[in-house]
DNA sequence: AATAGAAACATACGGAGCGTATGTCAATTT
DNA sequence: AAATTGACATACGCTCCGTATGTTTCTATT
């Protein structure tokens, strides 16, 4: 074993937990996981958990910080391949409502995640990806395609709209069906709030 | 004391066991929440509380079973207020976010319910609820007031939206600000869902 | 280069809480 | 009036979290 560096040491073992934790969150749900199973999953101890995250919840922060990263990344994707900013407005919130399809994501980011830390609103990341949304829709209002209103409380909305579309979706029995409904509903309503002359 | 009758009796138990739990849930969050301390305060121990509710869980479960009844019941009141079916719709929809304004409602309906219970959207009483608005809109849509389209979808992204608009106005730092910011976009969001003309 | 110090992680301990198994008493039934 | 069932209390075990302590390995200083 080569000599590495202590600081990539942590980093790997603070990775490994950080991926037991998604794992057994994901299928578990957070309540039901067990810190012990956990670090052995990771071959570690508990030990190596509270030095690194605290406690049970600072390790949770951390799992929602990594996904939250890749959430964002994803819907600036999403943005980036649409011709048009409205229409990569509107691929955002597709593309929204389809990772909030995934368990991982419903479990964690929408269920427990909320109910240990809080209104998400209020984490570091999940800000991030608001406040993008929120920028988006200024921009669309500056370049007049969309009719000026309060750009907070639209993003707020619309996203509120696509996370219910997605738990909507996630407990239906066919999917499929019922993403095909939403989706159009979803664009109904972003054209509907945000391109009405009033 | 008089000879109650033996059914009278239980539903007492049962009630005074719902009300410290709606206490407790509300105040210290569900798992938080010792079943000791819930039931001493009810005067009972946890005895009484297996025997009823069987776990934990069937104790949050009948805890939002009666506050989802107080708020269909509020939000049914809204809509009786209301001069025109359209007008009561979105009175229905601003009760909603009054409602998930108090603290009680926010922890036990929006955060540890789904959290523990899973999405609400299969909870019987939440069906009624979410039932109650697709009438309307279908309602609506029927006497020409709004644009046909499916009343589900409908409903169900409306309902979100509602749903974390109040979560936006409790996490603010000036919720009466925020709460009319809210509301009016809330309107616009309606209004531009379902009297857009395509 | 050697030693002191600190960081990273493991081990050990205590306490709290949930669920179940068992016990007790009152009420209903026959 | 005796028996049986139901409502609730008591007692126990098990799991799990958080902390306190121990050990080893890396880093820094001279």
């Amino acid at each position: 074993m080569a000599a590495k560096r202590r600081a990539q040491m942590v980093e790997e073992t603070r990775a490994k937990l950080i991926q037991a934790a998604r794992k057994a969150f994901a299928t578990k749900g957070y309540a039901a996981a067990s810190m012990d199973e956990l670090t052995a999953e990771a071959g570690l101890t508990r030990g190596a958990l509270y030095h690194n995250f605290g406690d049970k919840k600072g390790l949770l922060q951390a799992v929602i910080g990594q996904i939250d990263a890749e959430m964002v990344a994803r819907m600036r994707a999403a943005q980036n391949q649409a011709e048009t900013r409205w229409l990569g407005f509107l691929a955002e919130g597709v593309a929204y409502i389809e990772m909030a399809l995934e368990p991982e994501i419903q479990r964690i980011m929408l269920l427990d995640g909320p109910a240990v830390l809080g209104d998400p609103s209020l984490w570091p990341n999940q800000t991030a990806c608001l406040r993008a949304t929120m920028q988006t829709i200024q921009a669309l209002i500056d370049e007049g395609t969309v009719t000026p209103m309060d750009a907070e409380a639209a993003a707020r909305l619309i996203n509120g709209a696509a996370l219910n579309a997605s738990l909507w979706i996630a407990a239906a029995d066919d999917p499929h069906a019922v993403f095909a409904k939403a989706v159009e509903a979803f664009r109904y309503l972003a054209v509907g709030l945000l391109q009405t002359e009033r």
